[in-house]
DNA sequence: TAAACTGGTTTACATTATAAACCAAAATAT
DNA sequence: ATATTTTGGTTTATAATGTAAACCAGTTTA
């Protein structure tokens, strides 16, 4: 039987935020906004969500004088994505 | 870049119907049904999405005195999965 | 000092998913 | 015979989700 796929990182834009943040040690908003071609609004609410559930962290300071905010995955994200992958894999082996 | 998923198979019910359909030669509404757990509201909603787009094919008949539908994946089907799934490994490969 | 830009957030709307209600015919129970 | 339930779905209403547009505070540029 099919398992259930992690609505959270079911979604095009959290799963490649997510997937971008598994490479880095952590990335700024714009570079996110960049890599995944989402608009700020988007980009914003989708964060707040993977914040929510514990996925990633999220850290809001300054660059100077200008706001600056940081995202860095969590064990936890890092774990909630492994799992969805392999629920993933039976999905998509042929 | 990350490449945009095909919303029609981002969806892990269509997908689940996709997938079953890959691996065999036709199946029925009622085994599709009890494979992915679905209801029979939502499967016969999302069944005809993936007819509409040309991703697989419904045939209804009987079966005796009883209403039969039958599933099939056509060409474009599997070949929006196999492009759907080239595009999702570059989100979930490590 | 006004205009435009940066780095976002909030809010309203469109899309999507899902459940609940429904339907026709058939099988079963009374 | 005739209710009652079951089968095999479809339609419709509502809930959840995604996304864009509007907005805001502060900063830089003209």
């Amino acid at each position: 039987m099919l398992k259930d796929l992690d609505p959270l990182l079911h979604s095009q834009l959290r799963l490649g935020v997510m997937s971008i943040l598994l490479s880095v040690e952590s990335a700024e908003f714009t570079f996110l906004k960049e890599k995944t071609n989402a608009s700020a609004g988007n980009l914003s609410v989708q964060l707040d969500k993977l914040s929510e559930a514990g996925y990633i962290s999220v850290e809001k300071s300054f660059n100077g004088k200008k706001p600056l905010t940081t995202c860095k995955i969590t064990k936890k994200g890092m774990k909630a994505f492994e799992e969805y992958v392999n629920s993933l894999k039976d999905y998509i082996k042929k």
